[in-house]
DNA sequence: TCTCGAATGTAATATTATAACGCCTCTGAA
DNA sequence: TTCAGAGGCGTTATAATATTACATTCGAGA
């Protein structure tokens, strides 16, 4: 589980390959209906087809799940050694996504899991608002 | 929108009442459609009647969302004037979630936001992993 | 009384995700 | 060399979550 190993692309199998540069392309979120109707004509028929390599992507971090938007958008990080770790701030009005790490709040957070005896597997944190593009 | 004045269940109608007392009773987090089977023998029938139910209970700060979970959880704060700011930290193993208020891990992220013209609504913060009552 | 906004009831449908099954391919141990 | 296990694949069916559309009812003011 949570492999973490390679972070690149090299050893992915075809279906993962369709999957990870279809959520590239797209340049931010995709729900995994939106990933199966792009990749309809290399082949891709069904949901479960989708979700498989999805799963993959994300044990071996190149693939974050949006959890507050049911998506999936591919790691930005640089070297992204946080992966289990990132933030996202989900703009609502153009739909943009950025990735960063707020590894101070991050630390805050796993000082309360430690004080609560939690035993902290994952965070998820994301930020809901309008980007500077948009808000003008 | 949100608006976050009564705080009580005083105001509330019959469908929300009901629903608000399911969740409470559960003393956990429930999915809507396990709000309507509970309900069912109070006359609740379709999704729609409880989906409603619970947007209401959003917005005027009874009731949060857990993103992660698709699924809904009354509100624990003491006052909860940070009820737009609040943690979850959900056990995996015995469902359990505790609601905390992060106030300075939300700052942090504020600043992030603020730093980068990011016009923050709300922040989704939901830690998961295993309580101190399971992981022995 | 009138009227408007909120809430309701109901049916149909859309969207997101998983279960169950069998087959194939690789790899490492016997 | 054989063969057992792990992982991936293809397919069908189904489960779980959420919304659209439309007609009706309720309740607090004007
Ligand atoms: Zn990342
Ligand atoms: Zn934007
Ligand atoms: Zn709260
Ligand atoms: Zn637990």
């Amino acid at each position: 589980m949570h492999e973490h190993a390679p972070k690149s692309k090299l050893e992915l199998t075809r279906n993962q390959a369709l999957v990870f540069d279809a959520l590239a392309d797209a340049g931010g979120p995709l729900t995994a209906y939106a990933i199966l109707d792009a990749l309809r004509e290399e082949g891709m028929r069904a949901p479960l087809q989708v979700y498989r390599a999805l799963t993959k992507l994300m044990n071996v971090g190149l693939v974050h799940r949006l959890e507050s938007l049911n998506a999936f958008v591919v790691c930005r990080h640089p070297e992204c050694s946080s992966h289990e770790t990132a933030a996202f701030a989900i703009c609502e009005t153009c739909g943009q996504v950025d990735e960063f790490a707020p590894d101070e709040a991050v630390s805050l957070l796993q000082s309360w899991a430690s004080d609560h005896k939690f035993a902290l597997a994952r965070t998820t944190i994301e930020l809901r608002g309008e980007c500077s593009s948009c808000h003008k």
